[in-house]
DNA sequence: TACCTACATTGGTCCGACCAACGGTTACGA
DNA sequence: TCGTAACCGTTGGTCGGACCAATGTAGGTA
């Protein structure tokens, strides 16, 4: 976002939930980015991390599905964290199609990291809002997400 | 998104207003797409020609500060938009910096199609939400953006 | 055995946001 | 009035995130 506070876009742009939808989302993927960033690492690696540490070891396809994200990234990803140390990429010799990634001691202190960067985000992010409209904004978005999920 | 169903991503994960956030986003972005494609144009198009509207005719400079679009970015749409006939682009005799756009018939024709496909993806978004509720997110949204707007 | 499916991997595409640099033009201060 | 700063449009990029097609290998099953 680049305008100024002066000029706005049309007012039929901004009274659209898809517009402030978009721009929340924009402000939100910045202050990600640079909070992770801080920390060296990515949205991708928290949720990848996240996810090995609350559902134990999984292969790259259950992670992808898991988290939406394409096989072909998690490939990339899962260099990434195996050569940070964070996570050990073995074959699974139940399925040898398969990897089994496990994190590492290194990963859940990335992790812990990670968590306290993700948190100042959310305070920033949500801080004009009180503590009920917060709780109110995730459950309508919340709400959206699930019914448009549902329906493949 | 490709996650099934089932295959969740892990609790602290789907609990941040982030998360949520994202999602419904790439929901969002993803039906303007369709929507907009169902009648040429692009989301670009759509907000470059209400501002025209709205405001009537205006150098690139301000149209791209008004819409938070980079400069680069709107000489691209213009063209399109200027060879598809929806906008005319003569220099300004006042200021010869300048690029004096301004939309045609068939431009504000094109504009009542993308309001119409605009208005099928605000319905189908926030299918899933009350009158009242879809004013409560958009009011939320807006308070957010605008919150972190002003201190620029 | 033959066939279909799942997995990991390679090597891309596409789109939106963004940046650097440049030539031409205008505004402004010394 | 002259020099410089600021502005405008334009070119030619980068970057990240989402996504897709094709392939080799391994498992499941008729």
């Amino acid at each position: 976002m680049i305008s100024g506070p002066d000029e706005q876009p049309p007012t039929r742009v901004r009274e659209t939930a898809s517009w402030q939808l978009g721009q929340a989302a924009l402000l939100c993927t910045r202050l990600l980015r640079e909070g992770f960033a801080a920390v060296d690492s990515s949205g991708y690696h928290y949720r990848l991390l996240a996810t090995l540490e609350e559902f134990g070891p999984a292969s790259q396809a259950v992670l992808g599905r898991r988290n939406g994200i394409d096989p072909s990234d998690v490939v990339a990803q899962i260099n990434e964290l195996a050569q940070l140390g964070h996570v050990q990429r073995e074959p699974d010799p139940e399925d040898r199609r398969r990897n089994v990634i496990t994190i590492t001691r290194s990963g859940t202190r990335q992790l812990r990291k990670l968590e306290k960067a993700l948190d100042g985000v959310q305070r920033t992010l949500t801080a004009p809002l009180t503590a009920g409209e917060r709780r109110e904004l995730v459950r309508l978005l919340t709400r959206l997400n699930d019914h448009h999920h549902r329906k493949h």
